[in-house]
DNA sequence: TATTGTTATACTCTATAACTATA
DNA sequence: TATAGTTATAGAGTATAACAATA
């Protein structure tokens, strides 16, 4: 057992609580994105491509963590509904560029507008600031992993997939 | 719309952030507890267990989100490596009180010690007291949400069955 | 009759492999 | 030859329904 250091407080371990509250919140965001037509997939995608700007089709799965062939379909539900679009990539025609739509926009506005109950009960226990404390520290840690989209960069040659 | 006093930021919403990270760690955490024979999903059920203590199936079916049918066959994997067991209650002999055994509870501080590395992957860009934040946070958003644990009220009518 | 846990099974989701087009 | 995206499909995961034991 290697000794810490006594400065050290016993790392908490956040991870299984992680899991345990995402899947609360995905529960609850179903039901109340089903009528809106849309799944909890179908919003982090809006919400990355909001956050990130546009992406080649990879790099958006690895950010996502799916499977690049399950976002064929994904992105094909989202385009059917005009919220995205595919672009092919002057630099490199292989390329689909994905981009939120001005409806793509409106539609991640207007489910994160019925989301926002949900965030309340889910969250109850968090007073306003802890909200926010809570939703800073996981944009920061999320964005440093992400992988980065390529806005400005569709020309080069993409960072390493990110194997796990 | 609601107008929404000035005072009040936009209310930023951590669920699809929730959602993005949870899947991160949970990826990630496969691979490192595969050795140990756990899944994400064991981890979490023997997490839930430590923190509330003991449990009906039906109330840790509830509390982890997942179906009660299939924490059957969860609990059979745990309970085949004798990291929990299942006691009939003597108030009411349907139901089967959940514990962790000795097993149970160094099998899951072995885990965690192997998931330390997965996490100061996924928080790399969050300092000491910040993970710690962020623990804390969580904490107190899971465990008020958290359907009660039942360990000295097995005899009462378990709390409304959580209709999501 | 209602409830706890279990089993069986259909449904959905995810990942592996093969194909087209571009490079 | 290698890569981006697509399609087809098998394997894993999840939920619905019926059953046995107990209340």
């Amino acid at each position: 057992m290697a000794s810490l250091p006594v400065l050290n407080q016993p790392p908490h371990q956040s991870g299984a609580l992680l899991d345990h509250l995402a899947r609360r919140v995905r529960t609850r965001s179903e039901t109340v994105l089903a009528p809106l037509g849309l799944r909890t997939r179908h919003l982090v995608t809006l919400t990355v491509l909001r956050d990130h700007g546009s992406s080649t089709q990879q790099a958006l799965a690895a950010t996502l963590g799916i499977d690049s062939t399950n976002l064929v379909g994904l992105l094909n539900d989202l385009e059917a509904d005009h919220l995205i679009e595919r672009r092919r990539s002057p630099q490199d025609r292989r390329r689909h560029v994905v981009d939120l739509t001005d409806a793509g926009v409106k539609k991640l506005a207007k489910a994160e507008f019925a989301l926002a109950a949900v965030e309340d009960e889910v969250l109850a226990a968090l007073t306003f600031e802890q909200r926010e404390q809570l939703y800073s520290l996981l944009q920061q840690a999320t964005a440093a992993t992400d992988v980065v989209a390529c806005a400005g960069s569709e020309d080069e040659p993409m960072p390493p997939p990110m194997r796990s």
